[in-house]
DNA sequence: ACGCTATTGAACACTATGTTCGACAACAAA
DNA sequence: TTTGTTGTCGAACATAGTGTTCAATAGCGT
């Protein structure tokens, strides 16, 4: 990510190795189940290793997040959410996807995916924010937010199904939910 | 709640206790962050008294958690959901529902709360259920599901916030949201 | 072969968990 | 008041995970 060449891409190779472990762990037995121990024993890297990366488990999840979630949603630059990019980046990350949108991911994640997923949304109805105040600004928040929660959900239960609908089928159903506040 | 008389009151004092001091910590520092050791220590009672009555911290609030949902969403019977009754109870009981509900509540209420929603919505919603099948039917399920998180969303943040919406104004605006499922 | 840096794993202090048990307090019934 | 039952107390204990430290070693560029 940084540095790409450097003498030293052993660190890169040791996160990688904690980072899959880690992945694999939390399917296993979900995310507040799994122990740093667990974690350097599944990735056969020392403990001391670990702290010198990382300061606990929740760091090492926030830094592979990041990564993550750029990836999901901030391709597209500033306009409308691509859906289509969203749902199509899931399928083709499954594993990492289900690791941290889905059931056994615990709620650091889906935290932060919301704020992300209402980020993106308070920007795309900027306008809408800025022609209203007090009362209805207020309501304006509480159905965006609500919205992002939906947004959120949609795709967290889908990943966590057999992904039985289509991409498209799934862009087309968060769409639908997106035009209900245009009221 | 099960026995109110018989000669021993003093549990159920106990029990009031720990639920209080319980409510009062997560209010303070998050759910995650109080030990058992905080709570007994708020509620004055013993270390084995605790464990007699609980076998972890989750235990003491799921134990209420099914008192408290059972007020809130149980009241009508089979109908629709009353929002009112909903948020009049949540503006009532502000304390407790910004410890169960709110940000520092931790996920496993949060599961628990969307999961008595989703119920309640798939009691409301079985006709539809039954109309259709096959990809229809997992729409229909993620529509549900995505409508369970919204309108939790809109119950939390407005108990995080100030409660400046009027409870009249919560439930039309949750019915709205409900009303975006009939297509 | 040399030197730098990452990794290793053992040892350690610390915090929290959940159990056990003997002593004590509350209370009801005799 | 005495007796028996049951709830509570708190200290002691075993267990498990956390995060730090440090000397030894391995990997790799030069």
């Amino acid at each position: 990510m940084e540095h790409p060449n450097k003498q030293d891409r052993r660190v890169q190779r040791t996160k990688q190795l904690l980072w899959e472990a880690f992945v694999k762990l939390i399917l296993e037995k979900g995310y507040e189940a799994v122990t740093v121990q667990d974690i350097i024993d599944g990735a056969n890297v020392g403990r001391s290793t670990f702290y010198s990366h990382y300061e606990n488990k929740e760091n090492l999840l926030l830094g592979a997040h990041a990564h993550i979630s750029q990836l999901f949603f901030n391709d597209s630059p500033d306009t409308k959410i691509d859906f289509q990019l969203i749902y199509r980046h899931a399928k083709e990350n499954r594993k990492v996807a289900k690791a941290i949108l889905g059931k056994r991911g615990g709620d650091i994640l889906t935290k932060h995916i919301k704020e992300v997923i209402g980020h993106k949304l308070k920007k795309q109805f900027s306008a809408e924010m800025d022609a209203v105040d007090g009362k209805e600004k207020e309501r304006l928040t509480l159905k965006l937010e609500a919205l992002a929660a939906a947004l959120h959900s949609l795709l967290a239960n889908w990943i966590e199904s057999n992904m039985s609908l289509s991409v498209r089928e799934m862009a087309d159903l968060s769409n639908g939910f997106l035009e209900t506040i245009g009221h």
